[in-house]
DNA sequence: GAAGTAATACTACCAAGGTAGTAATTGCTT
DNA sequence: AAGCAATTACTACCTTGGTAGTATTACTTC
């Protein structure tokens, strides 16, 4: 919920998350699998309370098995997570961190004319 | 060095290194100060040892002092922390994450114009 | 109803970041 | 020389993410 820091998840969190957002509530044991890594039913179940301490998902039960939903917003965290990354590496600015983006990444002409498209998009909404 | 997973840094490492990038090597003391945050001078010094121990700077000494400069470059450090964050979030996906960062945040028209320019640039280059 | 299975609860550990106190050293200043 | 100030070394502690074992509970199936 609320000033809980959502940026700062560690990676497992965010996979977690990401598959409580993709599937929907899940158990335990569905987000296990899903997650596709090798991890022990125990350890899945254990950061899903842990995140539950800190507010980033919830749990209802369903007969004896718990059911967990993501209790954050997809785009809370990721909007979170970006800001936190341009503001912590390029003082706020977005122009410098799309250019190193630019910079530093293979970059199909197609792309190019998808970001270009996302500008002129931008420029008649302003 | 090498493979030290050079993207998971913590603030104030991430602090200390932009001042050893922006200000060179630099004694604790300066450190300390330039960060601008209210740390003990023993943290700072605490948390330079613990980043040479992990090669992210080194030391020489000046007389009885050390003297801390950075051993990874700036643009490895941004580029990394950057590119986890892309494949994080956004499967790798440059255009989903400009796209987010301009949907998320106030852009102006002038920004908008510098990115254009960005494009057209790297337009050329391919 | 006894046994097996699936689920949660509890506990424990490790690593790393972050923070800082105390001790020891050394050099400077009067 | 005596004492103060700066500096490094060592140690300690807390938090959080990550990982998982063991214990307990409860449902299912024969």
């Amino acid at each position: 919920m609320q000033g809980n820091c959502i940026h700062r998840l560690g990676d497992l969190q965010l996979r977690i998350l990401q598959v409580l957002w993709d599937d929907g509530p899940s158990s335990v044991a569905a987000v296990q699998r899903a997650t596709g890594e090798d991890l022990a039913y125990t350890t899945v179940a254990t950061m899903l309370r842990k995140m539950e301490a800190r507010g980033l998902v919830t749990h209802h039960e369903s007969g004896r098995r718990y059911i967990y939903r993501a209790a954050v917003k997809r785009d809370e965290v990721t909007h979170g997570i970006a800001d936190r990354l341009v503001d912590r590496l390029f003082h706020g600015s977005l122009t410098g961190a799309v250019n190193h983006l630019l910079e530093t990444r293979e970059v199909d002409p197609d792309e190019l004319d998808d970001l270009e498209r996302l500008i002129q998009r931008h420029r008649m909404r302003s």
